[in-house]
RNA sequence: GGGCCUGUAGCUCAGUCAGGUAGAGCGUCGGACUUUUAAUCCGAUGGUCGCGGGUUCGAACCCCGUCAGGCCCGCCA
């Protein structure tokens, strides 16, 4: 069974109705180890929904979490802002500079600014959660209830932390983190609690109280999160490794809903993803690969299936290199197989039906739209990287596809990805071995690899096309001709005219690539091979 | 120091929860295709399941120990 049924099957044991639940803090770009998250959640609530079970998707976005340092892409006037409020604060122009006139005029925040790129990379890849802002809930007073429980029970709560995570909280420490005059999380220290009033006086010395139901501070992060699922009724939700391990967030948080009144919600922990050769995700180092990056490069299908094929805790190395054609490949065999046909064979082992099982699982969930099955477009992305690159306007890729009988018609699906697929080759991820490259001068060393026989044959290729009307069915006829004409197998023709062209032994289909070169320039650098033929034997 | 996750074929992983003849894909190699030679199809190759003990008729799987990598115990998916 695929990991997000099994977690559904986990779901049904519990109740009929459930609320999966994800978050993210907008506090910088948005990469796509958020994207992990982000589709494990939707992909347990899918299998939820397939599971017959009512269910719903929530995405919360934490705006209420403070700026907590000023971040190399921002400029120095964020210093006045370091403990203030995600969603309080004005989002960074271009220079990194706070563009207050947005700010003011249209209430456009530093947490919406990185928002909302990763919500359209999200409508692009079918993800539709229920988007429920942090801040705006505390203000319109989601939070107060608890809060007052919370504050209630400081010493409960306290006990707990303390225990779980085995840290000492220090003795002013308080489940409340009140905003202080300047509208900062930091620095400030509880004085006293009267429900609804917290009492406070922070840095500058001011005092003040703060409204637990107005949403004048929050909870801090350990007590937040248990409030959430309180009062979302969160009934499961995926999390970082980090918040999964024993004595982290989730394992005070189980504790700490429960004082709450309220029950956790099932959790499962995942691992990071990691970009190929460079290591985890950092903003601040500057290798990440944004959500729309990344689509920019790959097919939103081919994106889910890379979270759904991998069990949650497994790491994830994301490759932009070869890693993706592969991963393409892979997506292109399985869209074609006929899982019910294949599971139908009665010889199956146990472990063989369950790959196939799995198989079939991540497809689904793979499906952009819930529901549709994934289709195969017939044509691979080494194949169509191969067009894309040698064929200078779609409609020849198309003609050429078509005529080779690889394809009937050219389906939206395939403009599509040959969009993704010639912005991939124009940007630095495209991998150097996947680039069609035709010798400028004869590669010595591929020719002195080729024997006598498939010399000879080279000479008479290269007579031939002087002779060839340049375009691909010609050249693609003479080639073998060259071989024929001697009596031989075409194979050797094939092997001389790449060692020529390509100085390699193998390589894509040539006459296509040959007929969009200058046939001067290829004519010299086959009669350069050949002059270099007949002088080396001597 | 305490804890979690991972370690299975050259690579990526399934199989571990419910112990029962070591699985898949990729790669590699071979064959076919007398014009789709990075394509396609067919076939083959490939593993002391990190290591050492224990339980068992039987262990990749359960138990104990150990090594290696990653992570958490500071509000970083």
């Amino acid at each position: 069974m695929h990991w997000a049924d099994v977690t559904a099957q986990a779901l049904s044991h519990k109740g009929n109705k459930h609320i999966v639940s994800t978050g993210i803090t907008p506090s910088g770009e948005f990469h796509i180890g958020h994207l992990r998250e982000i589709l494990t959640g939707d992909m347990i609530a899918r299998a939820a929904h397939n599971a017959g079970l009512d269910v719903e998707f929530v995405f919360i976005v934490d705006t209420a979490d403070p700026l907590r340092k000023v971040y190399d892409f921002l400029g120095p006037e964020y210093e006045q802002f370091i403990g203030h409020q995600l969603g309080s604060i004005p989002a960074p122009n271009d220079e990194g500079n706070p563009d207050w006139k947005r700010f003011e005029q249209e209430g456009w925040t530093y947490g919406d600014s990185f928002l909302e790129p990763f919500l359209e990379a999200l409508k692009q890849i079918g993800v539709r959660p229920r988007i429920i802002n942090n801040l705006e809930s505390y203000r319109s007073g989601r939070f107060a209830q608890l809060s007052k429980i919370a504050c209630d029970r400081a010493d409960d709560i306290r006990e707990c932390i303390e225990r779980i995570s085995g840290r000492e909280l220090p003795t002013d420490w308080f489940p409340w983190s009140p905003l202080d005059s300047k509208g900062s999380l930091d620095g400030v220290k509880v004085t006293g609690y009267e429900y609804p009033l917290v009492h406070w006086v922070d840095s500058h010395g001011v005092n003040g109280s703060s409204d637990l139901r107005k949403g004048e501070g929050k909870l801090p992060w350990r007590i937040d999160w248990p409030a959430k699922w309180g009062w979302i009724g969160v009934t499961c939700e995926p999390f970082g490794k980090d918040h999964g391990a024993a004595g982290g967030s989730y394992s005070t948080g189980r504790e700490i809903v429960q004082i709450l009144g309220h029950e956790p919600p099932h959790p499962l922990t995942y691992e990071w993803i990691s970009l190929k050769g460079k290591g985890a995700m950092s903003s601040s180092a500057g290798n990440t690969v944004g959500p729309i990056e990344a689509l920019q490069l790959v097919p939103p299908e081919i994106l889910r299936l890379l979270v759904a094929k991998s069990k949650p805790n497994k790491a994830i190395e994301f490759d932009t290199g070869m890693g993706l054609v592969t991963l393409a490949d892979e997506f292109e065999r399985m869209a074609a197989r006929d899982f019910d046909a294949e599971l139908e064979n009665p010889e199956l082992s146990r472990r063989q039906r369950v790959q196939i099982e799995d198989a079939a699982g991540a497809m689904k969930m793979a499906a952009v739209e819930a529901g549709t099955k994934a289709q195969a477009t017939a044509v691979t992305f080494r194949h169509l990287a191969l067009l894309a690159q040698t064929k200078s306007t779609d409609d020849d890729v198309w003609a050429s596809l078509v005529q080779s009988g690889a394809l009937e018609a050219v389906t939206p699906q395939l403009h599509d990805r040959l969009k993704r697929m010639r912005h991939w080759i124009q940007s630095d991820h495209f991998p150097e071995e996947m680039k069609v490259n035709i010798c400028t001068e004869p590669d010595t060393g591929a020719l002195r690899q080729l024997d006598e026989l498939e010399q000879s044959i080279l000479v008479h290729l290269s007579q031939l096309l002087q002779h060839c009307k340049w375009n691909a069915d010609d050249i693609g006829r003479c080639i073998p001709q060259a071989a024929k004409d001697l009596d031989q197998s075409p194979k050797l023709a094939y092997k001389a005219a790449y060692a020529a062209l390509m100085g390699a032994e193998k390589g894509p289909r040539l006459a296509p690539i040959l007929a969009e070169m200058k046939k001067d320039t290829i004519l010299t650098l086959l009669s350069d091979c050949t002059t270099f033929i007949q002088n080396d034997t001597e």
